[in-house]
DNA sequence: TCACAAAATGACGCGCAATTCATTTTTTGA
DNA sequence: TCAAAAAATGAATTGCGCGTCATTTTGTGA
């Protein structure tokens, strides 16, 4: 969806479009989708506004084009650090690093994704695109299956139900960068993924 | 801030806030903010718009004090939740308790809870009213105090420190609540506490 | 019953922001 | 070099929704 074997026209376009994203989405995550105008975006981007709807049919089309392109990179990632290592647990630690550098490198977005897929499935009318839910979910799913083998081959302790076990992980890590992000010298995001994933791997008790 | 001791007329005010403020939450928790107008509430209530403009300076104006008056109320819950019992374990069993009942009682209200206190602290311009904040903090800090006490007097081991935890057992509810709120037949809130609490109680590995 | 005050009403003014599209500028290739 | 096509432009159109306020309705006490 990017560059190679394209004339140099559409490698333009693609620029462009690119840079008119990365206003919207420094925009956006600034100041709210409703607190943005397509005026505003142009110009952040130097494009009259009419162009900016030569390449967007309106101003909720780019915000989803810009969501789901970004989740994209994302999820891409997050499937990588799980498939990486065999282990249970060390796919664990590599989801939890693999998280923290991408949300480090996107503060912007991870602003705006996590306000789109917590709470606020109402922000926009739609809510999450039903594409988008469906491939959090699927991912959910496998972050599940990771608590599941551990717990066939004798690795974990059946505490909870895997799936349980993995939105409890998803949304801890989710609070943990809520933190960091509301104020990064309070808050910094733990270097170590077992700070983390103590929480679960120990018990409380005994 | 509710009845006796008022005239007539002054109970009469209280009763239509009330129903102005029932429409509103009904309203934005479905739709959200941005996508009410005071036109709708003003008929959903029924009254006219300048009637909800003599209760209220401006819509957000409104909203605020609707946000703030439904908080102070689940505060109350949970300050008394944890207050009760002596025993670290108990109060945590009774938080995750009250919190379920409320829920039940409250979904208009948790909907949009949920929305401004996790992602959407951009929802609004100004976010999360400060008060609403600290409140919010301080109880976190009472949260985090349970932990505390229970890793001092040895009912919990010191698997990561405190406030972590809090962070961490709040968000964790919040994300079944989430589950439940989107599909209450496929992801029931548990009766049982234990079966979120397991998830700390317990250690997955051992 | 009537005059006056308090409250409620809702049509309207106004500003803002999403789109449109007639015009200008740039690119292309003959 | 020039004309036709493609792209970019931004002023104008449009619609919406907040908040006002002149008018109507309701309540009160003499």
């Amino acid at each position: 969806m990017t560059d190679k074997k394209l004339s140099r026209r559409e490698r333009e376009k693609c620029r462009q479009r690119k840079e008119m994203i990365a206003a919207a989405l420094s925009l956006f995550s600034e100041k709210g989708y409703h607190n943005v105008s397509m005026q505003e975006i142009a110009e952040t981007a130097e494009f009259a506004i009419g162009t900016l709807y030569k390449f967007f049919q309106n101003k909720e089309d780019l915000y989803k084009a810009l969501v789901m392109e970004q989740s994209e990179r994302f999820e891409v990632a997050f499937e990588a650090a799980i498939a990486g290592p065999a282990d249970e647990i060390e796919k664990l630690r590599n989801f939890v690093r693999i998280r923290r550098d991408m949300c480090r490198d996107n503060l912007p977005f991870i602003r705006l994704f996590l306000a789109e897929s917590k709470g606020a499935s109402f922000n926009l009318k739609a809510g999450l695109d039903a594409d988008l839910r469906k491939k959090i979910d699927a991912f959910m799913e496998k972050l599940a299956h990771i608590f599941e083998s551990g717990m066939e081959n004798g690795r974990f302790q059946k505490i909870a139900d895997p799936y349980s076990l993995a939105i409890a992980l998803d949304s801890v890590i989710d609070a943990f960068i809520l933190l960091w992000v509301e104020s990064p010298e309070r808050h910094p995001f733990p270097e170590d993924p077992d700070v983390i994933l103590n929480i679960f791997f120990k018990g409380l008790l005994n």
